[in-house]
DNA sequence: CCGGATTACTTGATAATTCAACTATTTAAT
DNA sequence: ATTAAATAGTTGAATTATCAAGTAATCCGG
């Protein structure tokens, strides 16, 4: 899969129209690229991404969080999450507890297997990573996020 | 959903061990964004966004295309395209045909429906991609292009 | 303290994706 | 010629994702 020029890449006949055209399709391509990678990678752990995700919005949390505000840190969107937790709730990985003060809440925070997965995780996925992205310099990494930052910054449509 | 830095946005307690973790995030979450919004755009016409790329793939090829030659040309991957096709010619905008030559291969070409409905869409397709990405100037998308391209030129894995 | 609005989350039906295994045809090798 | 291997595309079962509509708890105005 090696990867060119997207115009070649797609054997466009004609160029792209606009700049914004080019912007998009490169981003979900490269999108579909790491998620076709991380999909076959997460699977010899029974995981999904998203899953994997959760675990780790959980880690970096230091804590339990109510559900919705997992999704709203997710690199995804809402309803499907209940699914997802029920998934690692099934597998023990996290556990859901509800909150005293509002009881429409319900906490999910990781429980020891979680964690030990999530160690167990730590130096293949940061292997991944590397190979996914090491070849790129510290300081072209900082622009692309930097210039994906300012992409998904999309201005409020005025209509 | 206004975008700020993506460690602000996810929230996370601890910066992005590698830059590596944050470009795929960051790519990750940009193009669930652009999806999200495509998809509510596509479907006010009843299409999906692949669907709707392999109507331009086949617009831009000017010509029938092999099936596993629009699917290596489409932002997706190979199994699944047979049934896009199938919907795509269950609405005649889309024909299959098959190569004289090579009794195995399956050509596949626009109607004039679907030329048609491309017709249709060119205009609201153009407005919305500016709306996503109309606010890069044209040396950010060059840039962001450019970035994209090398990180998608993944290196072979020395294992 | 009553009723409507809001918030937090779940459900279930529907559609889209994914993967492995399959058929059909062609090419290559003995 | 006959078999093996490769190529082009399909199928079907299982998993995921999506959306609209639902429940349950809280808030808030009168």
């Amino acid at each position: 899969m090696i990867s060119k020029r997207l115009g070649q890449e797609l054997k466009m006949k004609r160029d792209f129209k606009q700049p914004a055209q080019e912007v998009i399709a490169s981003v979900l391509r490269t999108s579909d690229m790491y998620q076709y990678r991380l999909r076959q990678f997460f699977r010899e752990y029974n995981l999904t991404h998203p899953q994997y995700n959760i675990l780790r919005i959980l880690r970096g949390a230091d804590g339990p969080l109510p559900i919705l505000e997992i999704a709203s840190r997710l690199v995804s969107h809402v309803p499907g999450i209940t699914g997802l937790i029920d998934k690692l709730e099934d597998r023990a990985l996290v556990a859901r507890q509800r909150c005293d003060g509002d009881r429409r809440i319900w906490y999910v925070r990781l429980t020891t297997a979680g964690n030990e997965l999530l160690d167990t995780l730590e130096g293949p996925n940061d292997e991944i990573e590397r190979h996914l992205a090491g070849h790129l310099s510290a300081d072209e990494c900082r622009q692309l996020v930097t210039l994906l930052d300012k992409a998904r910054d999309i201005p409020a449509r005025d209509d």
